[in-house]
DNA sequence: GGAAACCCATAGATATTTTATGGTTTTTCT
DNA sequence: AGAAAAACCATAAAATATCTATGGGTTTCC
């Protein structure tokens, strides 16, 4: 009997353990489950580097917020997924958020590309025994919700490029025009212009920041 | 008992026929199925359209080859699905599809956006049934190899514009270089230039056609 | 071996983007 | 309400990028 080994990695002990004592005790066809858990990014990032010298994780079941140890801005599950790519790159990466939003979503396609997207809400006994053995043999595997955010991604002919992106996130975040300045590189009529140009591929000229924000967000580059 | 009203379109009766005996004889939960079907996209146009005055129809299911009546150059799915958009835009539109190829999927993504993909060799019964339900209460529904075409765009980093795409897809299908100035309103050093600059991209400098051609069939383009 | 197509480089022409400047309107805060 | 801050807008010059014409070299294919 094959064993697959699987990391999960989650602040919240409880949600690996349930992760655990499901996938532990499912009778799948040809493999048992053999799971390690971790709490924090240093946990897990230590239990890949050991693990990529002796035998890598099959699967590596990973959450976007990791509370830091001390509080401050830390490493989140992206930096840990990235990670993983490098050091163990036959694994399958599967992340396990709370959210779907769509800015996340699409970040996290881009620079990991999971084998797999679930959103907490969705998870069930049966969604996680279907995704283990989907990510396993035909990837992806993505929950509903994560689709609804691909599929408005997907559908979206304006390609805005680097600059562009920055100007909408910090709008997002409240970031004032005028201090965009010192996070992107370029002027600050050069900035004001990308919006006004940006509102007119939206179908929103003439209208304030919070119409662009509420726009960007509804198709989904927010 | 409500009854859900679905055009299915292909030109082989056959497929239609399985579909219709496949989803009305099903029991779903609180309706009952009633399927038309069309060969020809004469014969579906005239459907939806006389639908659009009375009752839409809830749901379209397209194939994307509809062979011509007289052989030429004719009206695809595709199309069929962008006008049905217009006329009846609360209807839910699946593309049945032999091929998951992935120009094609990333082309109707962007003009019709669909409630549903399904590549027809994984068509089977209990999908069937599970697209109708999903596609009417939660969409999208998309089968196992129309997701791998969507993460691999998904996952792409660069983007191309118009003309860029075209002439991958000019390349793609065997047209010249040379001849692409009838296709692309572009001279012939400008297509060259973004050929390099393509290949550049990609990170296959100084390669040649070839090599650019299965590259960017590699990243989703074509 | 020769024609056709591909590949490459240069340079002038075009188009687009950025920037500086100066102003008006809206929002925010006291 | 009134002042300050920030958001908006327009113009023109500067900088950049893109396109095109031209003239080659190189590979591919009959």
């Amino acid at each position: 009997m094959n064993i697959i080994r699987i990391l999960a990695v989650d602040d919240h002990e409880m949600t690996t353990l349930g992760y655990k004592f499901i996938l532990e005790d499912h009778e799948f066809d040809g493999f048992k489950v053999h799971m390690d858990t971790a709490k924090t990014f240093a946990e897990a990032e230590q239990a890949i580097r050991q693990s990529a010298s002796r035998l890598p994780y099959h699967i590596l079941l990973l959450d976007i917020q990791l509370s830091g140890a001390n509080g401050d801005r830390d490493k989140t599950g992206e930096d840990l997924g990235i990670l993983a790519r490098q050091l163990i790159p036959e694994s399958r990466i599967v992340f396990m958020s709370s959210f779907s939003d769509n800015y996340r979503i699409n970040s996290i396609m881009q620079t990991v590309n999971p084998e797999g997207y679930m959103v907490k809400s969705e998870i069930d006994q049966k969604s996680l025994q279907a995704m283990v053995e989907t990510v396993l043999h035909t990837p992806p595997y993505y929950t509903q919700k994560a689709l609804v955010a691909i599929r408005k991604k997907m559908s979206n002919k304006i390609n805005l490029d680097d600059n562009d992106r920055k100007i909408l996130y910090h709008l997002s975040i409240g970031t004032k025009t005028k201090d965009m300045v010192n996070h992107i590189s370029l002027s600050l009529p050069s900035i004001e212009n990308r919006k006004r140009h940006i509102k007119s591929l939206f179908g929103i000229e003439k209208q304030n920041d919070q119409a662009l924000i509420s726009e960007a967000r509804a198709r989904g580059f927010i």
